[in-house]
RNA sequence: GCUGCCUUAGCUCAAUCGGUAGAGCAACUGACUUGUAAUCAGUAGGUUGGGGGUUCGACUCCCCUGGGCAGCUCCA
C-alpha cells in the first residue's frame, strides 16, 4: 500500500487519503461511527467549500459532512430533486429546454425548474411526471461531475439547442469552471455540489406550475416554472402537507370573512372594507401605537389626501413615484392622491420658524395612503391599495442623527415583542438606480443606519439597491404563518427633501441650518399588521385586541332580562360583550361562540340569575367555574393589564 | 401588468356526453324552554360574475370583459 498523500480529519478523526481517492471512499477508512454517519450524508464541506462525496479528495483538511438537517444539506438535497425533476421532464417532453432548477429556502416549494416547451404543463401532468420522477430514483442512477472548457459547454449545448444554457454560459467569465453533472443519460450544467446517486433522493410531490420571466425580466418572454418539494421519507412529506393544511385554516383573508372583520368587492379591488368589528381592531391598534408615540415625545399631526401636483414635483414622487399614483383634476388644476405622507408633513415643518430647541421635532400621523398597485400583486390585506401608515417624520440636527435613529430602532423591536414576534429579520436597503441626491450623501445617509445597528448589536443583511429613491433604509421583516416575509417597519434616512423643500432651522448660532429627516413607521401598514396579526394568533386575539371579548349565553328564555343586564353591566365596565339570546340551545351557543373565537363564554341559567353569579368559560378550555360579575370583571383587568 | 387556474344561493360545495340548477350551513316562521361543540319541522333564497357567439337547446363549448387564487415582476 502506498503512502497516503493527503489526510482529512472528520469528527476529531484523521483519515489517510490516497491520491485520486474519493470522499465516499475515503470514509470508508473511517471508524464505524464516522461510516455510518457518512452513509447518510449528501455531501460534504471541505475547508469550507463544498464537494460532491463521488469526486476526488483535492486537498487535505478539515470535512464536514452535510446532511438533511442542516440548511445547507437541505439546499444540496433539493438542488438534485430539481436535477430528477429535469430529467423526468425531458423523458416525458423530449423538445423541453430548461433554464435554471435551484432549491429555495422558502417559497411554494422546495425547488423549481425554469424550462420552455410547447406543451403547457398543468396540474393534471403532474402524477404523470412524479411517477417519472420517482422511477428515476428507484433507478438509482450515480451522479458524476465532470469538467470542461467553457467554449466546449458552449459548443455542446447549442448543438442540444439549449438556449437559455447557452446564455448562461455565456455571462459566465471565459476561466469559469464549467462543471456538467450526469445521472443516467441526463447531463445537466450545474455548479453543484449533488448527492452520490438519484437513489438518495426520497418522496417527491410537485406543488405548482406557474409562468416566470427570463431572467425575471417582464420583457423577456414567459418560461413555465415547476414548483415540487422532496424529503427523505413519506412521513416528513406528511407533516409538511398537514402544517401547509393548518396555514390555510389561519389564512387572514379566511378569517376575515369568518370573523366579519372585513370585506373586499369588486367596485374597489385592493381596497379593503371594515366592517364593525374590523374597525374595533383597527382602532385598537391605531390607539395602541398613538399611545406609544406619545410616551416618547411624538407629536400627532393629519395632513390632507389630495394635494396638488405640483407638491410632487417639488418633493420627486412625480419623476420616481408615478406609475403608483393616483391622479385628479379640478378646475382644470392637476392633483395627486398621496402615495406617502411625507411632503405633508414637511409643509407643517414650514409653518413655523424652528428653532434647535424644538428639534427632534417628531411628527407622528396615521396616514391613509393610495398607491396603484399591478392588480396581480394584490393579496388580502397583505397588499392592499389604499393603506394607513403609522407614519412619523423625525426633524433632527445631524448630531441627533444617530440618537434619533437607535431610538426609533429600539421602539420598533419594543413594539413587535409586545405582539410576541422575536425573528424580526432585518435589511438595510441601498439606493436605487432611481433615486435624488449624490453618492456622497447616500453614503452618509446609509453608514449613519448601519452605525446605528451596530451599536445596538443587532445582526442585518444587505439589500442592494432596495432602498427608497430619497434615502436609504433599514427594513424590519416579520414572517407569516407559511414563512413568507413581509416588511412592516422601515426607517430612513433623508438628506434631500429638506433640501428640495428648503426645511431650516435657526441654530444656537444664530444662522440658519438645515435638518436631517428620519421617515420611520414601526407596524408600517395598519392593514398588513392586522393581516399578519390574525395569522400569528390564528384569529385568537389577545384580550386588549379581539373586537368581542366577552359573550354572554342565556340557557333559556328565562334568563334574558339577566344575561341583559349583564351585558349592559360588562359595557358599562369598559368590555366589548354581547348577548346571545337566540333560541337555541346552550351547545349551539358555545359552538357558535368558539367559532367566533371570543375570549370568554359567560353561562347564564336558572342557578346563576338566582345567585346573581356568572359561569366562565374561557377560550380553549373546556372547564368553567362561577363567580361574580364583580370577581370576573376583576379577573378582565388584571388580564389587561400583563 | 404577465402566465396558468378558478368564478353556481349570504357561506361551503354538487349538477353524467350540451337536455333547462341542487345539498348542507346561515336567514326567516313555528314548535320545544333548553346546563357546556349542531333540537325538530317548515318557508324563502339563483337572469349560474357581466356581455356576445355557436346550438333545436349552454352552468357546461368559443370570444370579449369584471373579480378572485397561485406564481413572476413590484412593494408597506
Amino acid at each position: 500500500m502506498s503512502q497516503a498523500e493527503l489526510e482529512i480529519e472528520v469528527s476529531g478523526q484523521r483519515i489517510p487519503v490516497q491520491k485520486g481517492q474519493t470522499f465516499a471512499e475515503a470514509l470508508q477508512q473511517a471508524d464505524e461511527k464516522i461510516k455510518k454517519q457518512a452513509k447518510k450524508a449528501l455531501a460534504v464541506k471541505l475547508n469550507g467549500k463544498e464537494y460532491d462525496l463521488n469526486v476526488p479528495v483535492p486537498e487535505s483538511g478539515h470535512v464536514e459532512l452535510l446532511q438533511f438537517d442542516s440548511d445547507e444539506g437541505k439546499k444540496v438535497f433539493w438542488h438534485s430533486s430539481a436535477h430528477v425533476l429535469a430529467q423526468a421532464l425531458k423523458r416525458l417532453y423530449p423538445d423541453i429546454k430548461f433554464d435554471d432548477g435551484p432549491p429555495l429556502l422558502q417559497g411554494p416549494g422546495h425547488f423549481f425548474y425554469d424550462v420552455y416547451t410547447d406543451h403547457k404543463i398543468t396540474e393534471e401532468d403532474f402524477p404523470k411526471i412524479e411517477e417519472e420522477i420517482q422511477k428515476i430514483v428507484r433507478e438509482n442512477y450515480t451522479i458524476t461531475r465532470r469538467e470542461i472548457p467553457k467554449e466546449e459547454a458552449i459548443k455542446k449545448f447549442k448543438n442540444e439547442g439549449e438556449r437559455f444554457k447557452v446564455a448562461i454560459l455565456e455571462n459566465l467569465p471565459n476561466d469559469a469552471v464549467i462543471s456538467l453533472y450526469r445521472q443516467g443519460e441526463f447531463e445537466d450544467l450545474c455548479r453543484g455540489p449533488h448527492v452520490p446517486s438519484t437513489g438518495r433522493l426520497g418522496v417527491f410531490k410537485l406543488t405548482a406550475v406557474s409562468g416566470a420571466y427570463w431572467k425575471g425580466d417582464p420583457a423577456n418572454p414567459m418560461l413555465q416554472r415547476i414548483y415540487g418539494v422532496s424529503f427523505p421519507d413519506k412521513k416528513m412529506l406528511k407533516e409538511y402537507l398537514f402544517r401547509i393544511e393548518e396555514a390555510k385554516k389561519r389564512d387572514h383573508r379566511k378569517l376575515g370573512k369568518e370573523l366579519d372583520l372585513f370585506s373586499f368587492h369588486p367596485e374597489g379591488p385592493g381596497f379593503p372594507f371594515y366592517h364593525e368589528k374590523g374597525s374595533i381592531l383597527f382602532n385598537t391598534l391605531a390607539n395602541f401605537i398613538r399611545n406609544e408615540c406619545e410616551k416618547r415625545g411624538y407629536k400627532e399631526i393629519r395632513t390632507p389626501m389630495i394635494l396638488s401636483e405640483q407638491l410632487w414635483i417639488q418633493s420627486g414622487h412625480y419623476q420616481n413615484f408615478k406609475e403608483n399614483m393616483y391622479f385628479t383634476e379640478v378646475e382644470d388644476k392637476e392633483f395627486a392622491i398621496k402615495p406617502m405622507n411625507c411632503p405633508g408633513a414637511n409643509l407643517v415643518y414650514k409653518s413655523a420658524p424652528r428653532s434647535y430647541r424644538d428639534l427632534p421635532l417628531r411628527l407622528a400621523e396615521l396616514g391613509l395612503v393610495h398607491r396603484h398597485e399591478l392588480s396581480g400583486v394584490l393579496h388580502g390585506l397583505f397588499r392592499v391599495r389604499a393603506f394607513t401608515q403609522d407614519d412619523a417624520h423625525i426633524y433632527c440636527t445631524p448630531d441627533d442623527l444617530q440618537k434619533e435613529i437607535r431610538s426609533a430602532i429600539e421602539f420598533t423591536i419594543d413594539v413587535y415583542n409586545k405582539f410576541g414576534f422575536k425573528d424580526t429579520i432585518i435589511y438595510v436597503a441601498t439606493r436605487p438606480e432611481k433615486s435624488l441626491g449624490s453618492d456622497e450623501i447616500w453614503e452618509k445617509a446609509t453608514s449613519a443606519l448601519t452605525q446605528a445597528l451596530s451599536d445596538l448589536n443587532l445582526e442585518y443583511k444587505i439589500k442592494e439597491g432596495e432602498g427608497a429613491f430619497y434615502g436609504p433604509k433599514i427594513e424590519f421583516n416579520i414572517s407569516d404563518s407559511l414563512g413568507r416575509q413581509w416588511q412592516c417597519g422601515t426607517i430612513q434616512v433623508d438628506f434631500s427633501m429638506p433640501e428640495r423643500f428648503e426645511l431650516e432651522y435657526i441654530g444656537s448660532d444664530g444662522a440658519k441650518h438645515r435638518p436631517v429627516m428620519v421617515h420611520r413607521a414601526i407596524l408600517g401598514s395598519l392593514e398588513r399588521f392586522m393581516g399578519i396579526l390574525l395569522e400569528h394568533y390564528a384569529g385568537k386575539l389577545p384580550l386588549w385586541l379581539s373586537p368581542v371579548q366577552v359573550r354572554v349565553l342565556s340557557i333559556s328564555e328565562n334568563q334574558h332580562d339577566y344575561a341583559n343586564k349583564i351585558t349592559e353591566d360588562l359595557k358599562k365596565a369598559g368590555f366589548r360583550a354581547e348577548a346571545d339570546n337566540r333560541n337555541e340551545k346552550i351547545g349551539y351557543k358555545i359552538r357558535d361562540w368558539n367559532a367566533k373565537k371570543i375570549n370568554y363564554a359567560l353561562i347564564l341559567g336558572e342557578k346563576e340569575k338566582q345567585e346573581n353569579t356568572v359561569t366562565v368559560r374561557s377560550r380553549g378550555e373546556k372547564e368553567s367555574y362561577t363567580v361574580s360579575l364583580r370577581e370576573f370583571i376583576d379577573k378582565l383587568h388584571s388580564e389587561l393589564a400583563q
